[in-house]
Parts: structure tokens; C-alpha cells; sequence
DNA sequence: TTGTAGGCGTTATCAT
DNA sequence: ATGATAACGCCTACAA
């Protein structure tokens, strides 16, 4: 019984086909009796193939949806024989440098960039060599990416809305520089066009994706003289904001007013109160995805999202809560009606403490 | 030139002294025009050392103070030179059982089992052979762990209390069954004693760390004969409940009423209006000396946490914000105002969106 | 002061 | 149908 013979059939190599039954069975049982367990790291130095992927992050955000992405990634990993270890560099240069030189060093078989939030990066000249594919991020380098489809999913948000009946419906948009904001305003644009209402500009409003930002903006658009009846925010947070400048003026949700946020971030969205229509960014399918493109061939499961050319887009679905309801008959009063209130702190707004 | 003068210079062994400067130059110089990098995979097959932490975690958190664990670990990994790659099983039988075969078939040197809660766990006997530490958990095995100082944490709550003034504080703890609220209840009691104020149980409820829970429970509180001046919470989500049950009763923070948080999660605590005081749960420095035990004698920086015996433990600091002030002078109303209110939803309180 | 050779645990090629 | 044997890239005694 050689090393070959026991190679051949821990494997099962297609060519130990020739094997007796016999000695398949004694090198079974010796397997389990020794609990004999093959070292990897000796197969990988002979077959120059680690089967490991390096996922490098700028970093882990404190939003709970950045796991769902790693669980994504890892399940489609393990899925396929591989396994993923993630670096974090936190925008911190020397870090960075030393997780390149690690995954280089380390022999890792593919490499996953991944921002917390979408952008454009710089791939280190480094990863020539090695396969690699962009996460909610993008290159002008010809890499691979995988993106959340932002302009259909501001889309579904606003035909949400357009659903219940709204035609006049308010957008806090998030920062206007980023990616996604740009993408959302188009989708917000698509809808309405396509249900043929004009586009008023004085409905949208850039955000900063604060809650506050949400308060402060939702405040201008509910008590300007043709105000909206409904309101789609850049992410949940802000639609909490939202939430609470109606309550703060006596409006009811859904009643008086719609609201839809983005993301789908549990703690903002389901927790709320009436629960929040929201669209949800795919992180899971994302991460899936990505382990996806690398490793594709292997054994997965399921059929991987349509991928087009260079940038992978996973849509992002809408999710109907409690938020949203027919438009109010009567136009919102243009200015709210001065509410008695039995304390002295009129001004400072009892919520917001999160 | 041989290999092993290569050898030599690349790690500059302590026997490379031997080495003529001049050769030594011409390795190096050879190493930079060939972008030499040593294969750490071949270097551990030799060596039988892989310079790689496996870590178990029964699941990602939602809550963002995980990726402080992560941080802490890798951060110290790193400066040992070892990686750190985690594992998450989510609590699945046959994902646990997988990791457990890959980090024994993928030769890692040691593995940190660490949990979302501190809990009790089962440590799979296939790692008897391997070096292991229990990170915000504990075994009955003799294992060692590193866990978050509660009883002082919780005392240290309470002492913040006790300093401003207060003798009569509510504690609504987390659920009974838990260790953490074990110790907790301990610190609260230890931190009453020292100032010679007696305990009252009808002071001290158990909560179940949502939101709502707080909400709860201060209501109670609030509304008993003779209510607290302040209160302190089993975490700063339960801390916020207690913040919205103060402003349903037009109380102001910290005029009429204290409220401590705990665990020091800047989504609840740092962005509360008034910022929260708390305590804060040490998590990048737990992640830091886990990896530590582990690793201990490879230079890193600072000097690692005091351990005695099997068990780590990492002091809470408290950290004071706006939400303490002294007692009023004046007992709070036993029964709250009846409020007038300008809306039919005077059941459902406003707030609480998130 | 430097080079040689053996072996870490695999897999792959070739004999047998 | 199975057994030797070389090689993957590195480290490390030991020899030169």
C-alpha cells in the first residue's frame, strides 16, 4: 500500500477507478482508524492551488448588513471548497500594504476588494497576478465588480408609492456626490416618467444619511405650500427622521403620510413604528456573487445573478411594510397646526435618541 | 549562492551573522529585482507552524461591536506576524462540524471559540489537540476565556449614579438566566453597599434588552409610589425605552431623572439626545488579549490585560456623558400628569421608530 | 564563510 | 491493479 493508493482514494481520483474494493476498503478503515485527515497546506504546496480567497475591506462597518455580506462570501465558499479570510485595512495605508504582501505571500488563489459603502477604488498594482473581483465598489482598471442595482431599486421605491396613488412624492435623497445617490435619482426619475408625472425638482432634496438629515428635510418638504404625500429616503435611517418630523407636526403614518425608506437595515426598518417599507440592498447575494465569479465550476446550488460583462448587477427588491397607504383626500395642511404642548421643551424634539 | 544562504538573509536567522556583507547584499538585491517572496505555505509545511488563528463564532452579530472583537484580533495577529481567518457557523450543527474539520485539515496553530453573548459553551473534542481560548464565553472544561469584567462594569454604572448623588436607582437588568446579568446584579448590589444605602428589590426589574423592554419596565418604575431618580439599564437599547418612557411623562434628562446605558453602542448611546453615559463592553480589547493568550512572547506593544488563572477578565470603563445630573430635590409626581394631547393616539407613543 | 542534502505531506508520473 | 519516486518551496543540520 503505497502513498499513491491512499491518495488516489481520499481523493477519489477518477484514475482509482482502478482500484480493488479491497484495498479501497483498508485504506478507508485505516483512515478512520488513525483519523487521518490530509494536510492541506502540503496539497496546496504540490497542486499550487490554496483554495482560499483573501477579502480585503476598508472596513467593517458598524451596519449589521456588512455581515451578510461575509456570510454570503463564506457560504459559497465553503460551498465550493474554499474558504475566505478577510482583512481590514480601515483606510489605513500600512495596513493595506502588509494585507497585499499577506495575500501574496500566503498564496491566496483570488482576491475580493470590498468597500462599505459604494465607490471607486485603486487596486494595487500588486493583484496583477491574481484573480480578483470588486465588491460594491468599482475600478476603472477593467476589473470584475459586483453592485447593487440602485437605479431600479430607487425605482421600485418610488412605484411603491405610485402604487398606493401618490403623484406627488418627495425624495431625500443621500449624498449627491456618491454613486448611488446619482443611480437612485435616476430610478426615482424612471418611475415617474414612466407613470407620467412630471419631475419637480423642488421635491428633491440631497440628504446626508443622518437621521437628522432625514428630520430636517422631511421638516422643509412637509411644510412647504404644496407639500408631498409621501416621501422616499436615501436609506432607513433618514426615513426614521422622516418619521419622526410627521409625528412631530401630528401626521399619521401611513395615513397622512407615505413613507419608504432603502436598505432594509433591520434596526431602523422592521423595528419601526408602523413598520417600514424599505428596498433591501442584496449584501447576502452580493457576497454570493462575488465568491461566485471566482470560483465559478464549482458545485454551488443555485443559478448565480445575471452577470453582464465587466460589473455584475444584483437587483434590489422591494419590501412592503406598514409605511405606506393611499394619499390623504384633503391636501396636508400647508402649515402645522400649532400644537398645545404641555411642557416647555416646544422646541427640542423629544425623539432622536438614537 | 545556495538556498540556504537565501534562507538565511531572507529571515535573517541570528546564524546569517556569518554572512559576508557582500553576499548578503547580493541576496537582497536579487530578492528586490525578482520581487522575491518566500511561499508561507512551503515555509509552514517545513516548520509545521502556519502563523494562522481560526476563529468560531456562533454568529456575526448584528450589533456593531462585534467588528470590535475583529478588529482587536486581527490587530494583534498581525503584529505577531499570524492571520486571523473567522468562521461563522450561525449556530448550524453541520457548519460547526465543517469548520472543525478545515481548521484541522488546514493545520491552523490555535483557535478562538468566541460567542455574540456571553454563554456557556461545548468545545467539540476534535480540538483537545490544539491551543484554544474562549472569547466572551466559557467552558466547564478547563479552557481558558477571556470575558468583560460585568460585576465591575455594572458597579462602576451604579458608582456614576451614586457619585451625582442618587440613592434611590432603578435597575432594570437584563434577562435573568444570563451570566451577564448574574454579575450585574452582583455590582449593582456591591456598589449599594459601599454607600451604605440598603437594597430595594422592588427597585430591580429584569428586562429583555430590547428597546421596548426599557419602555416597559421604566414605565413601572416611573409610576410606583416612590419612583427612582434614576435609572440604570442592562443595555443602552433598554436605556433608550427608559429615555422615551421619561418623555412620555414630560421628565427631562438628566433634570428629572439619570439614566445610565450599558455596553456602549454608539448607535443607542453616543447619538441619544442627551448623549448617553455608560459603560462600555471592552471588545477590541478582548479580541486583542484572546489572540494574546494565544501568541503570547511575539512582540506586539502594550502589555496585555492581567489574567489570573483560566479566566481573563477585561475592565468596563464607564464613560460619562450628559445623561446624569443630580437628583431633583423635589419627588417626582407619583402619578404622571395627564397630559393633554392634541391627537387621538395617546396610546401609542410617537416615538420608538427604531 | 558558504554549499549540500534531506524531509515536511502531498500529488503525479512512471514502472512494475 | 499497485508501488516507487520525484517534485512543490522551504528550512536546517552538517559538511566543505
Amino acid at each position: 500500500m503505497s502513498s499513491a493508493t491512499v491518495s488516489f482514494v481520499v481523493n477519489d481520483d477518477p484514475k482509482a477507478q482502478t482500484l480493488t474494493q479491497a484495498t479501497r476498503d483498508k485504506v478507508l478503515e485505516a483512515v478512520r482508524l488513525l483519523d487521518y485527515r490530509p494536510n492541506l497546506q502540503a496539497r496546496s504546496l504540490r497542486t499550487q492551488r490554496s483554495h482560499s480567497i483573501a477579502v480585503l475591506t476598508d472596513e467593517l462597518t458598524a451596519v449589521p448588513y456588512e455581515n451578510s455580506t461575509i456570510r454570503g462570501m463564506q457560504e459559497r465558499a465553503w460551498a465550493g471548497g474554499f474558504m475566505v479570510t478577510t482583512m481590514t485595512t480601515g483606510g489605513n495605508a500600512a495596513l493595506a500594504e502588509h494585507a497585499v504582501e499577506v495575500v501574496l505571500a500566503r498564496q491566496f488563489d483570488a482576491v475580493i476588494v470590498t468597500t462599505a459603502f459604494t465607490r471607486e477604488v485603486e487596486v494595487p498594482a500588486a493583484f496583477d497576478s491574481i484573480p480578483l473581483v470588486l465588491l460594491n465598489c468599482f475600478s476603472r482598471d477593467g476589473h470584475r465588480s459586483v453592485l447593487p442595482a440602485e437605479r431600479s431599486g430607487s425605482r421600485s421605491a418610488a412605484e411603491l408609492l405610485l402604487a398606493a396613488g401618490h403623484t406627488r412624492i418627495g425624495f431625500i435623497n443621500g449624498l449627491r456626490e456618491t454613486w448611488a445617490a446619482g443611480q437612485r435619482r435616476l430610478g426615482y426619475r424612471d418611475a415617474l416618467r414612466a407613470a407620467g408625472i412630471a419631475y419637480d425638482r423642488t421635491l428633491v432634496r440631497w440628504g446626508d444619511y443622518q437621521t437628522d438629515s432625514g428630520h430636517r428635510h422631511a421638516t422643509v418638504l412637509l411644510d412647504s405650500p404644496n407639500p408631498p404625500t409621501a416621501i422616499m429616503a436615501g436609506n432607513d435611517r433618514m426615513a426614521v427622521g422622516v418619521y419622526y418630523a410627521a409625528y412631530q407636526r401630528g401626521l399619521r403614518i401611513p395615513e397622512d403620510l407615505s413613507v419608504v425608506g432603502y436598505d432594509d437595515h433591520a434596526e431602523f426598518s422592521a423595528h419601526a413604528v408602523p413598520a417600514m417599507s424599505t428596498v433591501r440592498l442584496p449584501y447576502y447575494e452580493m457576497g454570493r456573487a462575488a465568491v461566485d465569479l471566482l470560483i465559478a465550476g464549482t458545485p454551488a446550488g443555485d443559478a448565480p445573478p445575471t452577470g453582464h460583462g465587466l460589473v455584475t448587477e444584483v437587483e434590489c427588491q422591494p419590501v412592503a411594510r406598514k409605511s405606506i397607504g393611499p394619499p390623504r383626500s384633503d391636501p396636508i395642511a400647508p402649515s402645522p397646526p400649532a400644537r398645545p404642548r404641555d411642557q416647555a421643551r416646544d422646541d427640542a424634539p423629544p425623539e432622536n435618541p438614537t
